[in-house]
RNA sequence: GGAGACGUGGCUGAGUGGUCGAAAGCGCCUCACUGCUAACGAGGUAAGCCCUAACCGGCUUCAUGGGUUCGAAUCCCAUCGUCUCCGCCA
């Protein structure tokens, strides 16, 4: 949700805005429908002001005859009044409608395109490993070490079904620990959130009204939230946060239930696209200011490339195009891990900023120097999420003998330098 | 699942038809006091929208939406939410 007076003002930029984000929106619709909305205010208003001051007087009235003679007039205000009411109600509708389209401006630095594959690459890091023999993929290698049953995952899931077990779930949670401890050194206060959440909090973080298919529902009418970043930003909603205690930074961490309804037949095969997953987020919640709203998002996308490099798998950043970026969103980065067997990057990890277009929504607040309440801004990224990661991780360090050589700080997590082979706890 | 209570400003909490945007307290701000700080004292302090260069002014908001009324925080209905007790269950 954007300011509308903002709009007003730069409704160019929302038209543009909304091309580069390739969103269909007519910002000359909603001007229209806010001119209306602000005549019909206008006299609405004064009626009001007219009966409010009539009602005065019959309060105050000399006699009774007085206080009649007032009262009948105020009837005849009173339909009128009515009349105005419901047309300034059915333009208000309207009016919120359109509101909860207006996508968010994206940053300069956005680059333009339609798709994922205009995302511009702005790092690339790391050696791809070249195999002296010829490598598997991830679903082989991990079947075949007992850390994956797909099979029985579709006959108790149904399609993109799967159960971890044996390594597989060692290294998940050797992962979740090293993640924990790497992130929280990073100064993060972790939150565990419920992730069955009430429909306002989807509104808030923008997810709906237009990511409806893709979230489960449940028949209280609540939903499975794809990631911790709502809860969390519903954590703070309708607060006035004393400014001391600006930045908020919060390392959440959830399953996530994702539908996936607009990706049949895409990556089909292995654990790049499943329902449900666990994932560790961060979201952070500063004052309403570009600079440090920008500060923070490169550092958070560069907590998780820290994190990614310390596991040493190649990876790439883009800077998603317009096209490629959500409703509210200002910039997003995208860190990709290369996957050998497919040859290409594989996303990992998603960076965003929003400005203050979640917190206007949430209504959180802060007060800032001089004593004004302003919406806060807020941003998030994906920290490591499982089981996604090991994709990557298994593919990267697999072996000729179809062992796996875990990096050097999961090695004490894991307990032991590598999955599979004699020394294997896998059963 | 059954029964009940409740929803008021940044917070606690009073208010059962007009004088209520709302007592009181806390918090916060300013001033005074003090060697300094604290305490005490005096004053101030809701948000959003419209109008305005600004001041002034106007409107809305007591969970939300409807209704009754000339007039609603207050009465009625619905919805949402919170809490308590009983039952069931991890």
């Amino acid at each position: 949700m954007l300011d509308i007076k903002f709009i007003r003002d730069n409704k160019d930029l929302i038209a543009a805005a909304a091309k580069k984000k390739l969103i269909k929106f007519n910002v000359e619709e909603l001007i229209s429908a806010d001119d209306k909305r602000r005549l019909l205010m206008t006299s609405t208003e004064k009626r009001r002001a007219e009966q409010n001051a009539t009602s005065d007087k019959i309060t105050k009235a000399a006699n009774p005859e007085e206080r009649a003679g007032f009262i009948t007039a105020m009837k005849i205000v009173k339909a009128d009044l009515e009349k105005e009411e419901t047309e300034l109600k059915e333009v208000m509708t309207t009016w919120q409608n359109l509101m909860l389209q207006v996508p968010n401006i994206p940053d300069m630095s956005v680059p333009d395109g339609q798709t994922d594959a205009d995302n511009k690459e702005v790092k690339v890091w790391g050696e791809k490993p070249s195999f002296a023999f010829e490598p598997k993929d991830h679903v082989e290698i991990m079947t075949k070490l007992g850390m994956v049953d797909f099979e029985r995952g579709s006959k108790v899931h149904g399609f993109r079904g799967y159960f971890l077990t044996g390594d597989g779930v060692r290294l998940c949670f050797a992962i979740w620990n090293y993640a924990l401890e790497f992130f929280s050194a990073k100064n993060f206060t972790p939150v565990l959130p419920p992730i069955v959440v009430r429909k306002i909090n989807l509104f808030g973080s923008g997810y709906l009204p237009q990511g409806e298919e893709d979230l489960y529902k449940t028949q209280d009418g609540d939903y499975l939230a794809g990631t911790a970043e709502v809860p969390i930003m519903g954590f703070h909603a309708d607060e006035v946060l004393p400014t001391a205690e600006l930045p908020k930074r919060y390392l959440g961490f959830s399953p996530c239930y994702r539908r996936e309804a607009g990706a049949h037949g895409k990556d089909i095969r292995g654990l790049i696209r499943v329902n449900e997953f666990y994932k560790f987020e961060q979201v952070i919640l500063c004052e309403a200011n570009h600079e440090t709203t920008v500060k923070y998002h490169e550092e958070v996308n560069r907590n998780t490339e820290e994190f990614i490099e310390s596991l040493g798998i190649p990876y790439h950043t883009v800077a998603n195009c317009g096209g490629d970026l959500g409703l509210g969103q200002v910039k997003k980065y995208d860190i990709e891990l290369w996957v050998p067997k497919e040859g290409k990057y594989r996303e990992i990890s998603s960076a965003s900023y929003f400005h203050d277009f979640q917190c206007r929504r949430l209504n959180i607040r802060y007060k800032d120097a001089e004593g004004k309440l302003k919406y806060a801004y807020s941003l998030n990224s994906t920290a490591i999420p499982t089981p996604r990661i090991l994709v990557s991780l298994i593919e990267n360090f697999q072996q000729a003998d179809g062992t796996i050589k875990l990096p050097a700080p999961l090695v004490k997590y894991f307990g032991q330098e590598t999955i599979g082979g004699q020394s294997s706890l896998t059963k």
